[in-house]
DNA sequence: GTCTATAAAGCGATAGAC
DNA sequence: GTCTATCGCTTTATAGAC
């Protein structure tokens, strides 16, 4: 429906709309998001949003696109490899962290809300977003399995499942604005789903 | 914000208004469906729905609670207890069935992209279905347990794993309306969720 | 590219008759 | 309860000057 990389040099003004938009997409959803808005946070007039962008859809689309792209930026906080408890506990935190973030849950609720109308904005997404990482964690688990740490058919089967356990009540909660249950702290969410791994995928 | 259940007393008009603004609500989203269209799909004047709800939150919120009741009325398909390899693939295979249906999707995705905005709407739709949906498969978890079939410490924990590894790639890309990838079919998944329970929590 | 001003349409909600 | 008609406001998008 609108295409997801625009020529998209990079200038002043052009930056700014897209700071402004994402916030105000992030805090207040796509619907209730205005043009008005946005053009007055960047200190812009609607007029030069149009300049840049073909429409609301595309200004969107942008912004979810860039916001996948700074995510792997920072990509240095990967942890080092050690024995399988140490590594899954790291990574295990380091990626339910992302996931409970406020800025991810709210760049979350408002993809998958447009999805539905807006395919190749999901599919842009899943490619810039959740794919890489599954794909970092599928590699991890082939590297334990690859060093004898833990005994995997299927590395890709391994990490769905460590990522589905991380990504379960804790996060589901978090990301309806809920408060979290008693006693249900991430940490032990990550610590239970490693000693899972660990017990199921012994070698 | 606004009540969920008002005096609620089922009428034709009143569930024909329910109807179509399921029908609109699910298909197009909060924002995207407008009262106008709800009053004409149901065949009634806009006048009509003021007098039956209070406005377009608490409509919203009348649907979403009806749709949670409704998915709990049909509670027959529930399996018999057996073996926990043959109780977990049946309960497992219903679960996952149910999370990616098309409707149960399209419920999802509106309420999460609406929960930033209507907190209490989010609370509402957690209590009223995953909250009763987790408290089935704990108690069953319990029951697996009590009969010597798993060992399992905390209940809670085992039944967040298990439908944690249910909901993962293949919900999470039912939800962003992105084609099964290959060779990973929901009755893999489910049976790898099975597997996986069966030897981390093994007696 | 960037602005001001405005067009054209749709929205949620209500008044008043019956 | 239900209707017709409408209010008052906001929306996306564009025209035209510079």
């Amino acid at each position: 429906m609108v295409r997801i990389s625009p020529p998209s040099r990079r200038t002043p003004k052009r930056d700014a709309i897209l700071d402004a938009a994402q916030c105000s997409f992030l805090d207040l959803g796509y619907a209730a998001t205005s043009m008005d808005l946005v053009a007055s946070r960047a200190g812009v007039s609607k007029a030069t949003i149009y300049a840049h962008f073909e429409g609301k859809e595309a200004l969107f689309a942008a912004v979810v696109h860039r916001r996948c792209e700074r995510e792997f930026l920072n990509a240095d906080a990967w942890p080092e490899a050690a024995d399988a408890r140490t590594t899954l506990a790291a990574v295990g935190a380091h990626v339910l962290g992302v996931l409970i973030a406020a800025d991810t849950l709210a760049l979350y609720r408002v993809v998958v809300a447009e999805a539905a109308r807006q395919p190749e904005l999901a599919h842009a997404f899943w490619e810039a977003g959740p794919s890489r990482g599954r794909a970092r964690i599928t590699a991890l688990f082939a590297d334990l399995a690859g060093r004898g740490e833990l005994a995997i058919a299927d590395p890709w089967v391994a990490a769905d499942q460590f990522v589905g356990m991380l990504r379960a009540e804790v996060f589901f909660r978090a990301l309806l604005g809920l408060p979290p249950a008693e006693g249900r702290e991430p940490a032990a969410t990550v610590t239970a789903a490693v000693e899972t791994m660990l017990t199921a995928y012994a070698p």
